[in-house]
DNA sequence: TTTTTTTGTGCAATCGTTTGAACATGTCAA
DNA sequence: TTGACATGTTCAAACGATTGCACAAAAAAA
């Protein structure tokens, strides 16, 4: 018994056939006899034989693995999406390689060569921050190979991409502050490069014109990276004097909302009362802090899901990259908390 | 130019030498003319070649890729834990593959399966709860297959685990309460087999016992689930008549002690001043909720970079399963917030 | 000039599996 | 007895790369 796996080979070897009768008796094949494949398979029971995924990978050209390239796993969203991914690769039969660019882009060049280098079927992006130039995907797209972009979108022509309608979400947010009363309603927007941080600037800024109200360009602040504390400075620097201060924020995402949220309490004003705030994908922890934070929630996992069968589908010619409309715009939900409601 | 990928044969063909020569040539062996080197690596550039690793993977019988088996990715710890893992074996060169088991053992067997038969070169496990038999991960290890557990370890001889010091973590949050004066402590405790829930609970009592405090076994509440509702419900039945009510909640982690708070609120006790919480994990909101939430935090990025180079040793053989103390136990440090201070 | 040494390449097997084609062997009909 | 056909099995090439060994040609030594 040698150390590691059973192989073909010592199947064959041990009950003196060669390894395309097993192979074939493994799999049923037509012309194979009864008492042999019987043999077969109780030896190969016996062996625990395991077919070698490496060796059928690189007979087939077909290695059952999909990668997905993410900024950063510990992002709620991200992570509810690799769940989605998973469930659907999983039911499937599908790897799942994962590779996190921590926003850079040379880690995302460099995990586009490492996956095309492990021979994946097929490719799930949601880009780093940092990325303007998509050569290092447009040269995939050329070959034909299969890739679906999730969430940030590139502007490239022929791809196919699932994001949620990230205008219409922040739309109905802001909308949604002006029937509450609130007129004076800043922006924290997201990195000026995505397009879902244009999306979202851009429902803003319609909802706001809609109920005829001036959009003050001051009142659109980037935070790029989205952290608290980074909001915190923001916001305190916004609002620690009384003249003609605002009413409301819209933030790009939960973690600025709930920095925000930090910073108005530590200058002693009243969430939803002197400012309602409302934020964007739903965190976890969104309707845990105090007051719970009203959001517009992002299907993460259905996205995974969504993404992963369109990409199964096109590794699998079940289509090609023409048969689908190119954008899957999944719709958001505005869930309304207390952060954002007058009493 | 086929489709695809350029290959050895590719290079060979067009400058009429061998695919040994490629081969060499490429790696700079000695004994190829330095003309030919140069031929060849020119050539190579400009195919824009790339190496196989499925063929690499099935010559070598080395993957590159280890393999990462955990409950769910949605759980902030063990996306901060991916996230180290992630780290180190992309600066060493490996690859990570993920499997979520969703906390089924099923799943969890299936996934040892698919990876073995992916030769993958090494794993690292955080085992589902329902998993109490560890015949599937025995098997691996007797025949040497490198193996690390980490967070939630197996009651197995010769493992190597990864954990934090759940017990100290425990004993330190408990010890804060009652300096605080809480005298009259709650454990919500987590699923009863895993050895994480054992510490926590052991760490409990001991710090009741060190401090002359009699444990009181209708106290300590089992939250198998660990979600928000399943501790609003037990929470809020516990305390929901004033009789002999306790005074303070240590919770096997932050989701069940926000839910705890939250329950809390709804019945109208103050937090800290009727009753103090502590939580467990430092999940990304627990400074965020009102009040903060005291903690124990697990160094979860820590744990996946020393778990996953632990591995990578392994797999290498720079160090056996014996050369290394079967548990390496990272601190966890309490981070005291407003939640369990008396004022 | 012959022998030895060096230098540069090629051959062929190997990793584990699949698969088209060829090859025995047996059965049956003419 | 011969040919036609079915049945069950094996051969060998292929996927892409590596590598011990053999071998040819050129250079150096005798």
């Amino acid at each position: 018994m040698k150390p590691g796996q059973a192989t073909i080979k010592d199947i064959a070897k041990e009950l003196n056939v060669s390894t395309s009768t097993v192979s074939r008796a493994l799999k049923d094949y037509p012309g194979i006899s009864d008492k042999t494949k019987r043999k077969v398979k109780e030896l190969a029971e016996k062996l625990k034989y395991r077919p070698n995924a490496v060796a059928l990978s690189l007979r087939k050209s077909k290695s059952y693995t999909i990668g997905v390239i993410i900024p950063e796993v510990v992002h709620f969203f991200f992570s509810t999406v690799i769940s989605g991914v998973e469930e659907v690769a999983f039911a499937n039969g599908y790897n799942v390689i994962l590779c996190q660019t921590n926003e850079k882009l040379n880690r995302e060049k460099s995990s586009v060569e490492t996956m095309l280098s492990n021979q994946i079927d097929g490719v799930l992006v949601s880009f780093s921050r940092e990325t303007t130039n998509f050569e290092h995907f447009q040269k995939m797209i050329d070959y034909g190979f299969p890739i679906v972009f999730f969430d940030r979108i590139p502007d490239l022509e022929n791809t196919i991409n699932v994001t949620v309608n990230d205008y219409q979400g922040a739309y109905d947010a802001v909308k949604h502050l002006v029937d509450q009363g609130f007129k004076k309603i800043v922006h924290l927007s997201g990195p000026e490069n995505l397009t879902i941080s244009k999306q979202r600037k851009k429902g803003y800024l319609d909802a706001l014109r809609d109920s005829g109200i001036d959009a003050n360009p001051d009142w659109i602040l980037e935070c790029p990276y989205g952290t608290e504390k980074e909001s915190i400075l923001i916001t305190t620097e916004l609002f620690k004097n009384n003249e003609n201060r605002p009413d409301a924020i819209f933030a790009h995402h939960d973690i600025v909302a709930a920095g925000a949220m930090m910073a108005l309490k530590a200058l002693d004003l009243k969430i939803p009362e002197d400012v309602g705030v409302v934020g964007f994908s739903n965190w976890q922890f969104s309707s845990m802090i105090d007051p719970p934070l009203s959001t517009v929630a992002q299907p993460g996992f259905q996205i995974g899901e969504t993404a992963t069968k369109i990409l199964l589908d096109l590794i699998n010619k079940k289509s090609n990259m023409e048969s689908f409309s190119q954008n899957i715009v999944l719709d958001t939900e505005l869930l309304i908390r207390k952060s954002s409601v007058k009493v």
